[in-house]
Formats: structure tokens, C-alpha cells, sequence
DNA sequence: CGGGTTTTTGAATTTTATCAATGGCTGTGG
DNA sequence: CCACAGCCATTGATAAAATTCAAAAACCCG
């Protein structure tokens, strides 16, 4: 709690930022103080709810593995995807008395509930974890500012772009491939994600194959084969 | 510190939240225990910058009169508008290193900038302000997934109403008229929020107001004239 | 291998953007 | 006080983009 206040917890390691006292899903206790914390995890088959919209929020959730989507809807059924969770990710810190949005597993999937309760105790007892709450806020609300731009200003093939750019650059941040990426949602997913239709994504994703700048191996693994012009077509130099 | 955490800041009376500490913009000067600091005020003319994007980040400000409004830009030129930011409310409280974002001055407006050491200092000595800036930021990410929704999912003439409805509700929070909208910002600027062009703007305004949902008494000031219309055409049972 | 689901592709339609011109407001100077 | 210049805003016609509807192809799971 000195001069520090860079938010720095984009980049690279995760423990760096709230994860230093929830963890990162490897272990499922909590220290506060010199008291332990056991905290559920449970298995979700795809579809199921963690939690819909105007429910009370009891609990924070953290992905361990596969994929969470939260999304907003219109009356008539239109769906606005907001956030895909990923391993690791926290979903709820900005704890409101009830949810604002649905939360559903998008496949098989494991999850470890953290009871707000908890998050009261260290925002109490812990000094800079307040602080960490708030980087991870903010660079929540920088993300989704990016998904912004996309949504208001850019072309369906630009989108898509920028969707698969988002996915190899978490790779890179995790440790994994950048070139080599794992799809866990189906278009129609990603299509309520970017505000298209499933076949304006399917359509965009047969364009950059044909024009060489990614390969798709089979519906879930794409190959980026030139990443500098992936790169350039996402910043709309088309 | 105590059990409290649900968010309100969203509803009512603006001195519940971080206001409590930073003020409405009423008064210049800033409580730290016994201590005042005084913040400075600055008229600015339309277009001028608070900040540009990558700007290192020294003070938070906050609108006393006026518009500013915060954005994106694509290399290209196009622009995405996140925010509009109106009298009282604080621009930055999300504290990175640097800007992530341009901010400009829409209209003619008075602004008054808060050192972020002030920031630092309430948050080490305040209990409750890291907790009210929790609420803050909470409340802007869910402004900006509602605006999310719109962008993604809605039609030209339900974005166009959205907006309108938003002013509208935000008069109503802040104890003004309901039914007479003033809009300091010019049909680009909404066409940049909404992701439409200033043309589609205009035609969809036309269209509200050849429906009888609203009448526009100039370019500046528009009246609803059917609010559960309005509202219903916005929420996409057209 | 087969059935059901998801994805891809095609054709027609709708929506929005673009290009172009007109209209209207505002503020200034004669 | 009126005329005019400059800037927005509106309206119209056309073009481009994305959606919708429809069908075929690919994939996955048992």
C-alpha cells in the first residue's frame, strides 16, 4: 500500500494481482491470516447455469478448466455474450447485491465457488487485497472497452480477426501457443460474442482461410499461419 | 468497513459514493483527515483534450459543467466513443499508468482535476473509499456491458432510443425533467457512441419523430412524447 | 457406421453505409 | 436588422455489408 499503483496484471504472471490470495485454482484453500479456507469446486456439464440474471450473488466463481460465457439478453431473445472466462479467471468480483448478467458453462467444465463472504473477510483483513480487486477491475473494464471498438467500428472479417488475436495473445500470456488455438465455443457462440450471426462468422473464418492467414484444422483448432497480417486486418489496415 | 458491500452508487443520491470524499464538484476542496487540499478547476473549449491515449495518467478528473467524452480510434480514423461523461461524474478512477483512451471536451465545460496522489493518500487513510471506489468502477462496467448489448444486438432505431433513454433516466436520477432531453453533443458524436453513422442517426431520429415517440424542438433538445413507447421499442418489442 | 447436430455455402432480402445535394441554424459584419 | 458564410443536420439515391432463409456438407458421439 506504498506509491505502487501501477496495474500492471494484463501482462504475464497471474499471482501477481488477486490470484496471490484466491489462488489460481491449483489449490482449493484460502489463507486469511493464519486461518485456512476450504472452498467448493464442482464439475458442469455444458448449458448449465452458474448462476442468471437478478439472482443473488452469494458466491464469486473461478474457472479451473473449460470455458464460462456471460451474457446479457433482450426480451425477444437476442444475446449479447460479454465476457468468455477462461481458466484461472474470476467471475463476479465486482459483486453487486444480485447478478447483472447469466453466467452458463459453455462446455465441460470445472469451477471452485469462493463465498463473498470471504472476499469481505480479506478486503478486511488483508491490506492490498482491495487494491488487487481494483487492478482487476480495471483491467476488466479495459477489455471489455477493446470488445467496444470491435462491436461499434469494425467489419465482420476485422472482428473475427480480433477474436482469434484475443485468444493467441491470452495463449502467449499463459505460457501456451500462440499460433495454435483451441476454439471451446461454437459459432453461434462466438457470433453472439462479436454481434454476428453464426453464418457472417462461419463465412469470415472461410475468408482468411482462403486467403492463407490461418488454417482450420478441424471446428474447435485454428492454426495462425501469418500472424502480422492477422494483425493488420484486426487494426482495420485492410 | 463492516458486512456492507451491496452496490447502489447506481441509483439516487451521488454523495453516497465516492462523491463523499471527492465532493460533487460543489467544492474545490478535498478532506484527508483534518487536512484540505484544494483542487484546481479549468474552463475548456470544445475539442480540446483532457488526455490522449497513452498519456502518463497524473491527475482523475471531474466534470462540473459541459460533456467530455472518452474514446477509441482505429489507425484508419474510425472512432468508438465509450463513455459520455456529464457533471459530477469522475473520469479515471480506474488509475493505470497511462491513459487507455482519449479524452475529450465536447462542449464548452468546466472540469476540475484531482492529483492521483490525493487518490493514494485517501485510499491508504480513508477506511470505505477503496470499497466506494470498488462501487464506482462496478457501476461503470455495468453501464458499459448495457452499452455492450446495444452495440452488438440492437437495430439502428433501438440503439437510437437506447440512447435517449439513457439521458432520460439520467436526468430523472439527477432530479431533472424526464420527458425534455438536452443533447450537448452533435449527431457524429452519437453516431461514434452508437456505432452508426451520423446519417443513420439523423434518419432514426426522423423516424421517432414521425412515429410521434418524441418531438425535437431543436437540434440540441429533443422531448418524449411516449415514454412506455420509447422504452419498448429500446428493449427490442418493436 | 449412422443419426443428430453444427458448420459451411448459396441466393435473396434487409439493413446500414456511402455519396451527393439540400435545408436550416448561428453568429458576424455590413 | 438583415444578409451571408460556414457548419451541422436532414433527406434522397445508390452501393455495400450483413442477415435471413434454405440446403448441403462435415463433424461427433455412441
Amino acid at each position: 500500500m506504498s506509491g505502487e499503483r501501477q496495474i500492471t496484471s494484463m501482462s504475464g504472471n497471474k499471482m501477481a494481482g488477486i490470484q496471490c490470495w484466491l489462488g489460481d485454482g491449483q489449490s482449493d484453500q484460502i489463507r486469511i491470516g493464519h486461518s485456512f479456507t476450504v472452498t467448493s469446486e464442482r464439475a458442469f456439464e455444458p448449458h448449465e447455469h452458474l448462476f442468471k440474471i437478478n439472482d443473488m450473488q452469494s458466491h464469486i466463481y473461478q474457472v479451473l478448466s473449460g470455458v464460462v460465457g456471460v451474457y446479457n439478453m433482450l426480451p425477444d431473445g437476442r444475446r449479447q455474450i460479454v465476457t468468455f472466462y477462461y481458466p484461472g479467471d474470476l467471475i463476479g468480483i465486482e459483486e453487486s447485491e444480485s447478478w447483472r448478467y447469466h453466467g452458463e458453462v459453455l462446455c465441460r467444465s470445472r469451477v471452485r465457488s469462493i463465498p463473498i463472504t470471504i472476499i469481505d473477510r480479506l478486503l478486511e483483513t488483508e491490506p492490498g487485497f482491495g487494491q488487487a480487486m481494483l487492478e482487476t477491475l480495471a483491467t476488466e473494464l479495459a477489455e471489455i472497452r477493446e470488445q467496444l471498438l470491435s462491436l461499434g467500428q469494425k467489419s465482420a472479417i476485422e472482428k473475427v480477426a480480433t477474436f482469434l488475436l484475443r485468444i493467441s495473445r491470452r495463449n502467449l500470456r499463459e505460457g501456451g501457443n500462440q499460433h495454435s488455438l483451441y476454439l471451446p465455443m461454437t459459432r453461434s457462440e462466438i457470433g453472439d460474442y462479436l454481434g454476428l450471426t453464426i453464418e457472417t462468422v462461419s463465412r469470415n473464418i472461410s475468408k482468411l482461410k482462403t486467403s492463407g492467414l490461418i488454417h482450420v484444422l478441424n471446428k474447435n483448432t485454428v492454426q495462425i499461419l501469418d500472424l502480422p497480417k492477422l494483425e493488420e486486418l484486426a487494426d482495420g489496415n485492410s
